[in-house]
DNA sequence: AGAAAGATCATTTTT
DNA sequence: TGATCTTTCT
């Protein structure tokens, strides 16, 4: 946004005067006219309906920078919700920016989780619970929640669960913890407290869901702690049980402003309609074609039913792209088009035309990496009159995180550079949250969670039975853990090696909790004893395994981080929320990401590879979820497709190794969807003339070859295209052109029947799945194969 | 208590 | 296939 970096008129004088001083209008220039709408309509329902690429945070944050100007609002009277600690940062920049100078006074702009925790903070005590009957401090006083409550990370949540699974006596290996886990997460998703859950999901978990839910909540009111939907929940039950305080917020917050609408979920939704419900002055950003985490609780019906929760809203369209090449467009406004219920945004742009989105098709998984990293390779030095395209703007993006294998294999071997965007985050490895527990049992000793997790942590020789003991010990004295373990040494109830580990350990933790108050010791250096002291930097010393070295490295970089904060307390409390790993690193390498990675990204050239049934769209996503489930992959290729800006590739492979085993794929039905005239067909290399030589698949020219690729290429949408491409004077696969496959084929054969396959060579068929044989092969052992790969051992001509 | 060998089971993951 | 859990063995 280099046109409102220049704001010199705003400087020397406070926020708002100079929000409303000279040029009052400037933060307009520059917005097409739906934008300037969108910024323009203050007060009252506004729905924006952004489309990909058409310039909504511009629009949004001028509509903040508006809100200032127009003197409608202070800075803190604006709350401004973000789904990610990225947009909220962008956002805090770009206000900034249009005004000249950081803002600082906004503190009321954040992620929902942020926001909810600052809330939270305040009004902490506000949730209590009645003590579990059976616990020997209950005396009968309700327990409250404390400000200083401790947010838990998904480790301690599903630690914290498997203790009271098992308590409840159910068997943990048919109803895994995981799963209720994740239970009460929807739960939470959807407002829905213990004692709110519907009837409908009294048999969730064994019949046992809800009361474990009641459990869990108790036990970490207990434990001072919450969970990441209780943020949101908690505050939500404040505001619809304290009416005074709800009542204050609303009357604070003059304005509320929410991106990436399409993705709240009910609790967000219903803590966003209390709080709007007085002013309606409230604009909700987002793209109904855009919402891709239905899987996670998001609900698009709040965006579909904007106008009916807020009556008079006033919905306004982006629809001017500046992003994409119409041909781009064209084929994402076709793909999308498929989805029933939308509400309606048709992408333009006055951009030159540029390449059509290209289609191609490959033999398998591997060919199909190493065809693209070919590609890639040529579009670094321009093909075809293309420009040349440096690494860093162009991206893979792929359906699932294990479709990436294939394209680091191929992209090692070649020396091609990559990053990986996604994966697991800093803040989530294993070592940085052991050495998070260790700082947080130092700074609150009271933390049991965080003590289980490292009392053991380098290996101590405590095993289950001492800590049992050690939980029994706190238990019956109704203190922590540590107590507790400080109680069993001096009872002498551990004995052994065990035992006195277990002294030292209680003895440096109170060493090291004096310490945070010892003025000569940094908390960086603390950090370092403490890592260093307890053994924890030593037992990844010791250890050999190849990832050692690269744990000891992001233990330096955690105590680095540190370095940024007043106090260990501080790091902790930020860290909880906030922590991202986006090393800005400068080297030129492609990106590779999934496809839900890449939303709010863009590049210059995008491949799509995977384009296959049953990939993507996912089967799971359309077993479970039906007609939904595929709409919401719909909205996914949408996404995917409006990443690139200049070339569109995707692909997809006639054969995939699916966990193991070898499966024929057809064509994704989405490839269908893709509008004809935006597309060109590439001949796929391997298929013919390809010149791979002996890299190429080591099937060529037989009746068993011409089979599997009949089959493959022969979905209504491949032979479509190939006739395109015949029309086209582009070459194609000779064996497709007038191969007929007898359907009758499929079922030609008979369990025991000793049967033929050009990769895995004779076997035995075991078991017929409709057109999927189970075969026993002699040497590469038993694997689900299309029946037309395969022929009655006899047939070989050889 | 801890290592080694079998069994199991596989999306997407803003906080 | 291969990562992660569970069982088994020392």
């Amino acid at each position: 946004m280099s046109s409102y970096d220049d704001m010199d008129a705003f400087e020397g004088a406070s926020l708002s005067a100079r929000a409303m001083g000279a040029r009052p209008a400037s933060y307009l220039d520059g917005l097409n006219p739906a934008q300037r709408e969108a910024v323009e309509r203050r007060d009252g329902p506004v729905l924006m309906l952004a489309g990909a690429g058409t310039g909504k945070t511009r629009a949004l944050t001028a509509r903040i920078v508006h809100l200032l100007s127009t003197g409608a609002a202070r800075p803190n009277e604006i709350l401004a919700v973000t789904f990610t600690n990225k947009a909220a940062r962008e956002m805090k920049e770009r206000v900034g920016a249009m005004l000249g100078q950081a803002v600082e006074g906004m503190p009321w702009l954040g992620t929902f989780h942020a926001i909810c925790v600052k809330l939270l903070r305040r009004h902490a005590e506000l949730i209590g619970v009645e003590p579990q009957g059976d616990l020997i401090t209950g005396t009968g006083d309700r327990i409250h929640l404390k400000s200083n409550f401790t947010i838990l990370d998904t480790d301690d949540q599903l630690r914290l669960l498997k203790q009271l699974v098992a308590a409840s006596g159910i068997d943990d290996k048919r109803w895994p913890a995981r799963q209720l886990a994740s239970i009460i997460d929807g739960w939470k998703n959807r407002a829905l407290t213990p004692d709110k859950v519907p009837a409908a999901d009294a048999g969730a978990y064994n019949n046992k869901g809800v009361e474990l839910y009641a459990q869990y909540q108790r036990r970490l009111i207990e434990l001072n702690a919450v969970d990441f939907g209780d943020l949101l929940l908690h505050m939500l039950t404040i505001f619809q049980t304290h009416e005074d305080v709800l009542d204050q917020y609303r009357r604070w917050f003059r304005y509320i402003l929410v991106d990436e609408y399409q993705d709240t979920n009910v609790a967000q939704y219903m803590w966003l309609r209390l709080l709007a419900a007085q002013h309606r002055n409230i604009c909700c950003v987002g793209d109904d074609d855009q919402s891709i985490y239905g899987w996670r609780g998001a609900e698009v019906g709040n965006i579909l039913r904007f106008e009916k929760d807020f009556p008079g809203a006033h919905v306004v369209r982006l629809e001017q792209n500046y992003r994409s090449t119409p041909h781009i467009l064209a084929a994402a406004s076709g793909v999308i088009r498929g989805n029933e219920g939308r509400l309606g945004k048709e992408l333009w742009t006055d951009a030159q035309e540029g390449e059509k989105l290209r289609l191609i098709g490959h033999w398998d998984g591997e060919e199909e990496a190493r065809w693209i990293g070919e590609e890639i390779e040529a579009m670094q030095t321009g093909t075809r009159g293309m420009r040349p395209i440096g690494l860093n703007q162009m991206a893979i993006l792929v359906r699932a995180s294990h479709q990436m294998r294939a394209f680091e294999d191929r992209f090692l071997t070649i020396g091609l550079p990559y990053r990986v965007i996604g994966g697991p985050r800093f803040y989530e490895r294993m070592e940085i949250r052991d050495a998070m527990a260790y700082f947080r049992v130092v700074t609150s000793p009271e933390d049991d969670l965080a003590f289980e997790r490292i009392v053991n942590t380098p290996k101590r020789g405590l095993g289950d039975k001492a800590q049992q003991t050690i939980q029994r010990t706190a238990r019956a004295n109704g203190v922590s853990l540590v107590e507790g373990a400080r109680l069993a040494v001096q009872g002498g109830l551990i004995k052994g090696k065990g035992g006195t580990e277990l002294a030292r350990l209680v003895d440096d933790i109170a060493r090291w909790g004096r310490m945070t108050g010892d003025t000569d010791v940094t908390h960086v250096e603390l950090a370092e004893v403490i890592l260093d002291e307890s053994g924890y930097t030593g037992h990844w010393q010791a250890e050999k395994t190849p990832e050692a070295p690269g744990r000891l490295e992001n233990l330096k970089e955690l105590v680095k981080a540190l370095e940024q904060f007043e106090n260990l307390q501080g790091f902790l409390e930020h860290i909880a929320l906030v922590m991202d790993n986006d090393k800005t690193d400068a080297d030129e390498k492609v990106s590779v990401m999934t496809l839900h990675a890449a939303k709010g990204l863009e590049f210059p050239a995008v491949f799509l590879p995977g384009w296959e049934d049953g990939l993507f769209p996912s089967q799971r996503s359309m077993d479970e979820s039906g007609i939904k489930g595929l709409e919401e992959e719909r909205r996914l290729a949408y996404v995917g497709i409006t990443r690139a800006e200049e070339v569109c590739t995707i692909s997809f492979a006639g054969n995939r190794r699916v966990f193991g085993q070898w499966q024929s794929q057809l064509p994704s039905r989405f490839i269908d969807e893709l509008p004809e005239d935006h597309v060109e067909v590439l001949t796929p290399p391997g298929l013919y003339g390809g010149g791979y030589g002996a890299a190429a698949p080591p099937l060529r020219s037989d009746l068993h070859e011409k089979a599997a690729e009949a089959n493959v290429y022969n979905s209504p949408g491949w032979r479509r295209l190939q006739a395109r491409a015949g029309e086209r004077g582009l070459s194609q696969p000779r064996e497709t052109r007038n191969t007929v496959i007898d359907a009758t084929a499929m079922s030609a054969f008979t369990v025991g029947e000793r049967v033929f396959h050009q990769k895995f060579g004779y076997g035995a068929v075991t078991g017929i799945e409709g057109d999927k044989l189970e075969i026993a092969f002699e040497k590469a052992g038993t694997k689900k194969v299309v029946a037309s790969y395969v022929s009655a051992s006899d047939d070989i001509p050889f």
